[in-house]
This record gives structure tokens, sequence and C-alpha cells, in this order.
DNA sequence: CAATTTCATATCGTATACAATATTTGCTTA
DNA sequence: TAAGCAAATATTGTATACGATATGAAATTG
């Protein structure tokens, strides 16, 4: 008789899932060890999709795989880390402008409903949700502009920038930039694709130079911390 | 015993690159279904390394996966056809820029030898060759500019630049656009950034015109005529 | 005869078993 | 005691087995 309550039946999915969000949280550091047995326990599947799950983590840039040595949180080079937010540059930009050009009102109550979720998670202090939520919030509106290959291009991007922030930002309690946010709606709701585009632009590169350029490096994280069985 | 010159021992990479060149080189057609057990005779693996190959050019979008239903090459819609050029667009005028900063003596004699290897293969009648060759020209600026990330997105562009080409380009015998390679080349040469660019920007923006609207109808291809064994 | 259902087959999805490789431990020796 | 080696252990790599799902053919029914 299969489990019912116990281990729910995850999908290769569910665990990229799981496990993108646990990084983009901060709540799994840059450089721990993914063993795919460990992994197969705490979602209660076979190794086999856990390998699944690690080597499509590993396409987005989020996961190193090293030939029988196993899966690790990467860990972007300095280098990296520059080339993440320098082609976010090249991409958002012209995201804004198309997402001012086509935002429904709908479209701008989902992104007030995300700025005011970064707002709460931060006067909780919970830093690390806050950061997952702005990122979701850079990928909707590329969800808004309509554009399929520039938002898996995104996704991509964003996960790589949740590791360059673990390791390189400057200001550990950084309020960040919620306000470049509220411009940003401003633009789109006005339908101003210039300001939108000019925003966006602004916005990414003022990230870029908040990144400090000597790297801390970071503790690795005990898997069962973060998925208490 | 285990066979020892039939069928070499193929890795997953082995499988991608040789699936990919085919469909690159129109060996394949778009729509074309690749089921697991044949390909793994093909290579003589089992299906566990076929079902990585193929999830891994899935995730470049060169494979689309139905669930219980298996693998086909992927067929764009006419809206993302229009989306890869829109983004290589925005990326490669950049790379351009770069690569024309950063190119060496050494790469100039690659990339004019990947000029040379493309005018054989039109001269010997080999149009699909001949477009592989020529996705490999843009993939190798971008080396140049030593843009890992952009590299990267890049090479799922030009993957799926050619299934476009198959399936809605208009002008089939096309001795398409070498010259635009030249006077890239000469731009790179002179260490001209803003021509190169300029003239990368171009070179995209006409082959996005050169798409055909109507999408003709491909009919799939045997594997086996691809690797006869 | 057309439409539908049923059953047989083909194919994919997942788990497991075993092989190959890497890592660690403990022993030996200088 | 430190360095080097060898066996034991841990972990990943690949193939295979079995279950689940979809597909197509044959049978059934209106």
């Amino acid at each position: 008789m299969p489990n019912i309550v116990s281990t729910p039946v995850n999908t290769v999915e569910d665990i990229v899932n799981q496990l993108t969000e646990a990084v983009h949280e901060h709540r799994i550091q840059p450089g721990t060890r993914l063993r795919e047995d460990e992994v197969g326990d705490i979602f209660g599947v076979s190794r086999t999709l856990v390998r699944q799950a690690l080597r499509s983590m590993a396409h987005d840039g989020l996961v190193t795989i090293e030939r029988n040595r196993g899966a690790f949180v990467a860990r972007p080079t300095l280098r990296e880390a520059r080339e993440v937010f320098q082609t976010r540059v090249l991409l958002e930009p012209q995201t804004a402008r198309a997402a001012a050009e086509a935002a429904t009102a709908r479209d701008m109550k989902v992104l007030e409903r995300h700025i005011a979720l970064e707002h709460e998670a931060l006067d909780r202090g919970e830093a690390g949700l806050a950061l997952k939520l702005s990122g979701e919030f850079h990928l909707e509106i590329a969800r808004i502009a309509d554009q399929k290959i520039i938002e898996d291009f995104l996704h991509q991007l964003i996960s790589r920038s949740s590791l360059v922030i673990a390791l390189y930002w400057r200001r550990r309690t950084a309020l960040c930039e919620s306000n470049a946010h509220h411009e940003l709606i401003e633009a789109l709701r006005a339908q101003d694709a210039d300001r939108a585009e000019d925003l966006m632009k602004d916005h990414l590169l003022d990230l870029l130079t908040q990144l400090d350029l000597s790297d801390r490096p970071t503790a690795p994280t005990s898997l069962h911390d973060v998925f208490p069985s």
C-alpha cells in the first residue's frame, strides 16, 4: 500500500522547486554538497529522480556536477558574477519596455502584491524570503512582456544572481532596492516604456556596483537543517 | 562479452553532440520522434543515458518531451521563431563588440578557417553542413569575447535557430549571408568595435526578415537513415 | 458501416542492483 | 610523528527489471 501522509509522491519538478527555493532564500549556501541518496531520503524518492533534478539545476547554473564526485551548490566566480548582471542589463531593460506596453490592470495587481509580500518579509526580518520575492518580481515582468525565451534565460540569471548575492553582496542588512521596484511599477502603470527601460537598466547597474570584489568564503549547509523530516 | 568494435562506449555528451549535430545539419527534421531504445540501440547504450541526453537537449529547446509520450525534435512556433532572433539581436551585437576588443591574430585565423569550411561545404552543395558551420561562427565570436554565460545562451539560441530555419526559411537554395560574415571579420580584424556591433545587429535583423510567415509542414525523419549502423 | 469499447502491444517512468570510482581510515615505515 | 600505502567504505555511474501509461488493432454494438 502506498504511503499517504508521510512521504508525498514528489516529482522531479517538486525536488527542483524546493531545492531552488531553498537556494534562492539562502537557506542553502553555495558550495553545499548535495548527495544523491541524502536528497532522495529527504524527498522520499530514489536516486533516479534526484539525479534528474540535480542535472536540471546544473543546467540552470545553480548546481555544479563533478564526475564521480557529486553535485554541489554552485559558487560563481567573481567574473561570472559580473557576467550575470551584465547579461541582465542586456536583456531586462527591453523586457521592461515590452512589459510597459503590455501590462494590464490585472498584471499591476500581481506586481503590487509581490512588493507587498516583499515588504512584509523584510519587516519580519526574513531577508532570504524577501530576496526570493525580489527575484520573482523581475521574472514576473518578463512574464507580462510575454517573452518566453527571455523569461527562461532570466530564470537562470536570477538563480545565479541569488548565488552571487550570497557570495558577493556588500551590505548585509540591505533594505536593497524595493524603492527601485516601486518606481518601475509607476512607469509600467503609466505605460511609459522609455522610462521603464531606463529604470530597469539603472536598477541593474546599481545592483552591479554593490557587489563586493573580495570573496568571503561561506560555510556549506547541512541539508537536514534545511529540510527537517 | 561486450562488443568491441561495433558500438563504441558513448557518453551522454557524445549522444547529445551527435544528435545535436544532426539537427543542426538538418539531417533530422523538426517533429521527428526520438524513441529511447531506438536511440539507445544506435549509440550502444541503455535508456538511462539516452534519457539524460534527451533531457539535456530539451533544456536547450532542441527537443520537446511529452510525459508518457516521448521526445520529439522541437517545432518552434512562429512566435518562438521571432523571439529567438529578437533575443539574439539583444545579445550578439554587444558580444561582437567585446570580441572586436579582444580578438587576437590566432582568433582571426580560426574565424577565417570557419568561413573557408563554410564555403567549401556550399560548393559541395552540403547546405546543412554550411548552416551548422555558420552557427559555429557566431558561437566562436562569443568564445573570443570570453563571455561564458552569453556563450551558453547563444548555444541554445543557435540550436533553436537551426530549427527555425528548417521550418521557416524562405529561400531554399540561399547562399545566405557569408558576405555578412566576411564584413564582420574585417571589422574584428580592424578592432572596430562600433562597426562590429552594427554589422552583427544588421546581420541578425536581416536574417529575421527572411523568415517566412507561413509554416510548411515537414516530414519526420527515420533515425536509421541518419545513423546507419 | 461507423462509432465505441476492449484488449494487446509498445513505450515511457521509477526503483533497484551491480559496477566503477573516489574518499577515508588505519596500518606501516622511515 | 609524519608520510605513504592498502584496505575498507562511501558515493556516483550505468544497466536492467518491473510497473504505469499511451497507442493501435480487433471486436462489439448501435
